[in-house]
RNA sequence: UCCCCAGUAGCUCAGUUGGCAGAGCAAGUGGCUGUUAACCACUAGGUCCGCGGUUCGAGUCCGUGCUGGGGAGCCA
């Protein structure tokens, strides 16, 4: 008999007779002459209560059952007399397909995330990483639907490749040479002997991709993992995440803020509509202001400001920040976080930067002085979304390239989108797990990906 | 990579001025007629992160290494 997701039996309107579940048990209540037992099948926050009797043939059995053991339970739906909960399940048949042994590492209680950290296999056993990680799936889903709806199409960019993207950040290099026998040529390591006959690297954004695609399909996006091997020891970095890239042809700077505070409102919309319990969860142990936090970005118009303006503000604010302030010096952390966190307390984008911090794809103003970038700060998080209007002009390109001193050769295929059939248009990056973070008030981005990949740590 | 903090039972943590290694939960045994992170009693459980030093005596003080965490930079 197929079994029945906990889920779909919790939100039954009558009793059911000869239902199957498969779960894992969460805890046992013995009492004489029967036992409770707490059933999670991973379908939802909610556990199944199961009422074993001790009538039941294998009882003995049922009484060894520990916390962690899986389960088969045929029995029928029935109305509970106790409190805490409308239905319960009154066991026919417990089958133990496996009894995990007094070594099983989580307790009925309350565990610390570092200590889970160490038993990343097993921490979506436990309540909020169950809750977690089923938010996180929702999410995706969400961002796929946001996306068709909005009539853009998905793309898959390549996650090795030969170009460093606009050099953000340490690459991972990908080889197939004997890394303990290299061939040799003039003192280096002779790439042209490899698999793809030169260096090859982990993606770090799929963002010259998509404006290939864009600039062929009109709206476009990725959504994959991307890799940087910074060594970055901070709750806000991981070396394996994943990052949603919009790109849209035809269109400028403020198309592309409208875009991403749009898509921002819409994301939170939805899992505060789809996740409810399982954000319960986070709201009440995680962060106490968590819904505030999210009505207010629902509900706010994002204040939009020129890193100009923005400079100005933070140079009268009489605060005394650790980084000096000032036109032409990139926003740290802090400057940001009192930006959106304690002047405006809502969302911010920032647009104009200086285009002596920004990358070379970023489109020059008429001023010579500022890019047509944006970004996007919210709460808690600081900077959620990147993103600019691209340099659409091919002689403003390749001057700023070569300014950068940013190789043209090697961005042959790049520089081909601006000589066929140019056009404007704009994107940004998304970072998924900061998203996340955002979403539930977990302050540690280890936390939000299933098997976080930091420096020394690549054990799961 | 830099600065700061921490490491005691399977887990969460206490351990006073340097003087016998502790509690709750988990585990085991028994009890309890409907429990809700059940409850009650009992049992068992320790390389006090490793190495070195000071001392009559170190979980406690000093040095060093490792691991974890917080903050910063880099960035998403």
């Amino acid at each position: 008999m197929k079994r029945i997701r906990i889920l779909h039996l919790l939100k039954s309107d009558r009793p059911k007779d000869n239902v199957v579940i498969k779960g894992w048990v969460r805890t046992k209540r013995d009492s004489r002459g029967f036992s409770f037992l707490e059933i999670n099948d991973g379908s939802c926050l909610k556990n199944m209560q199961v009422i074993a009797d001790s009538s039941l043939a294998n009882y003995e059995e049922i009484k060894k059952i520990t916390t962690g053991s899986a389960v088969a339970v045929t029995g029928s739906l029935m109305e509970s007399p106790g409190k805490g909960q409308q239905w319960e399940l009154k066991a026919e048949k417990v089958e133990i397909l496996s009894i995990a042994p007094d070594t099983f590492p989580l307790q009925k209680k309350r565990h610390s995330d570092e200590f889970l950290r160490t038993i990343a296999h097993l921490r979506p056993r436990t309540n909020k990483y169950g809750a977690l990680f089923r938010i996180r799936s929702e999410l995706s889903l969400a961002i796929h639907k946001f996306f068709r709806e909005k009539g853009f199409q998905y793309i898959h960019s390549p996650v090795l490749t030969g170009s460093d993207c606009e050099g953000a950040g340490e690459l991972f290099k990908v080889t197939a040479l004997d890394l303990n026998n290299l061939p040799q040529k003039d003192g280096k390591a002779d790439f042209s002997l490899d698999f793809f006959g030169m260096e090859a690297n982990l993606t770090v954004s799929g963002q010259l991709s998509a404006e290939m695609f864009a600039l062929a399909m009109g709206d476009v996006y990725t959504f994959g993992p991307t890799f940087r091997a910074e060594n970055s020891n901070t709750s806000r970095h991981v070396a394996e995440f994943w990052m949603v890239e919009p790109e849209m042809a035809f269109s400028d700077l403020a198309d592309n803020m409208n875009l991403g505070e749009e898509f921002l409102k819409y994301l939170t919309g939805y899992i505060m509509d789809a996740c409810g319990d399982d954000l319960e969860l986070f709201a009440k142990y995680v962060d106490k202001n968590l819904m505030t936090t999210l009505e207010g970005l629902i509900s706010s118009d994002f204040t939009r400001l020129s890193y100009k303006e923005a400079v100005e503000i933070l140079d009268k604010s009489g605060q005394n920040f650790e980084f000096e302030v000032g036109f032409g010096l990139d926003l740290q952390s802090e400057h940001e976080r009192y930006l959106t966190e304690h002047y405006f307390k809502k969302p911010v984008i920032v647009y104009d930067y200086p285009k002596n911090i920004k990358p070379f794809y970023m489109r020059i103003n008429d001023d010579n002085i500022t890019v047509a970038a944006m970004d996007i700060l919210v709460p808690r998080i600081g900077e959620i979304i990147g993103g600019s209007q691209r340099e659409e002009r091919l002689d403003k390109l390749e001057t700023r390239m070569d300014e950068m001193g940013i190789s043209k050769e090697q961005y042959w295929w790049y520089l081909d989108s601006r000589r066929y059939g140019t056009a404007p248009h704009c994107g940004f990056g998304l970072g998924f797990e900061r998203l996340l973070m955002f979403l539930t008030g977990v302050i540690n981005i280890r936390d939000v990906i299933p098997f976080p990949r930091t420096p020394n740590s690549i054990s799961f």
